[in-house]
DNA sequence: TTTTATTGTCTCAATATGAGACAATGATAC
DNA sequence: GTATCATTGTCTCATATTGAGACAATAAAA
């Protein structure tokens, strides 16, 4: 507790973060059939944004990104991929994050750090929607899931910072392993598919689905799972360790 | 030349530029069949390094990235793509840049502003070889091509720069107009295969490759190229204007 | 035992790719 | 002129890969 007040001063006057550098997540998760983001709500505003937050002097930029997603969701080992970096001057609005501060009831000064031009480092993230705990953080009412396609108005240049990522997700969709982070560990075929669909947006046949899958070899069979309905049980999969090698890479 | 003297006052101090933020190009030409990318060789030090810059407070970051490969090719209109971030904390090596600076004749003290800690956004570039005019920065002696597979050593993480660039670059060559910026307007098919290959690391079957790239319909046919040698003429190829689109995204 | 909603596998056609054959050049040598 | 030689452009054929559907095998309920 001792450590969250420090943290929590240090965000006020900036002391102990680098400046000028911020990082924005988008948080993916799966869960109804459908793709979801996680947003923050900010008190009192009606303002929707990414979780994101800062470097601290002496941390790893990769690191500072899991500190935050840690907070947010409670998830330490947490996969993760830069998708950007948004540098434009024009995002530079101190109005905006004056909004959400006086909104909070921190008068600031007019060269409060926060008010600051930031370029933004965008990730995103994909977890298992079942293994987080949201929590939001001091500025905001709550942190919960959005559908993808059902977004709320987002503040600044968040909007484009959801398309880059999911555009960069699909891209990376077959070089890396998506479904592995995005579902249980095991899971049916009919679920990865979903999960391909919802991403690609667009529906995908289910026996070309399943013989590609099948023929990459990246995949474990396991029992099968009887769900109570009226038809054949589908068998469970997991994907075996190391085959689409997860992103590790220097920074 | 006002203006100029002003830049460098500038650096000296760093007012007027963002802080904790730094970016580096690794810029790849064409030519001799094999890929090149600039180097910058510091003042009496043997050190290599990437050519980069920092962001002026009121300058896009990509608006900084183009300025600074202006300064370094003359070229105005450049192909760029982000590529990576290398945000750790052990890249932060003062001894480095004090070293570079003393060969300079520069006694900088110890919280000068260029020994703090940067974290790097990493740019690609791709230019026309026989358009670029090479001028070093005041730092150093020399701003030269060197061939992408034999590399002197350099200095910080930039040899991991390198490596993602190509990396980046080898992924997107599908997917972006690779060749149409690294070659002049017209080009043979087989000055595009040997792209290609300098790109990928690897043959590729001349057949093969001809039908692939004539069937995406992107190119264009013009008149054959004699070269004088004894043997067939090759057509000249260019690409078609906005087929596979140039990235164009917000920042 | 039937019925119904899946699931796993096969087959066949349609494309795409690998690998080579081969005729058609351009200049040079004779 | 004619023969030679190093390419270049286009085919052809075998070999994957993918699209689209057929069909039997369930699992539980009627």
């Amino acid at each position: 507790m001792a450590k969250k007040l420090r943290q929590d001063a240090s965000v006020v006057d900036g002391y102990g973060y680098l400046t000028n550098i911020a990082f924005d997540s988008v948080v993916f998760g799966f869960s109804g059939a459908s793709l979801k983001i996680l947003l923050m709500e900010y008190h009192n505003t009606g303002l929707f944004a990414l979780p994101g937050g800062f470097v601290k002097l002496n941390e790893d930029l990769n690191a500072a990104v899991k500190r935050g997603l840690k907070e947010r969701t409670g998830i330490d080992t947490i996969y993760l991929e830069q998708c950007y970096v948004f540098g434009d001057k024009a995002r530079h609005q101190p109005a905006v994050m004056n909004t959400i501060l006086k909104a909070n009831g921190w008068a600031v000064p007019k060269e409060h750090w926060l008010l600051d031009r930031f370029i933004s480092i965008a990730y995103y993230a994909l977890v298992n929607y079942n293994d987080v705990t949201l929590v939001p953080d001091a500025l905001s009412d709550s942190c919960t899931w959005y559908d993808i396609t059902k977004l709320p108005p987002l503040i600044l240049d968040h909007r484009l910072i959801v398309a880059k990522a999911q555009q960069t997700l699909q891209a990376n969709l077959d070089s890396k392993i998506v479904g592995g982070n995005l579902l249980p560990k095991q899971f049916t075929m009919k679920e990865l598919q979903q999960v391909y669909e919802a991403i690609l947006g667009e529906n995908i046949r289910r026996t070309t689905f399943q013989r590609k899958m099948l023929g990459l070899g990246i995949l474990k069979r396991h029992q099968k799972k009887y769900s109570g309905k009226a038809h054949k049980a589908p068998y469970m999969y997991s994907f075996k360790k190391n085959k689409t090698a997860f992103s590790k890479q220097g920074g």
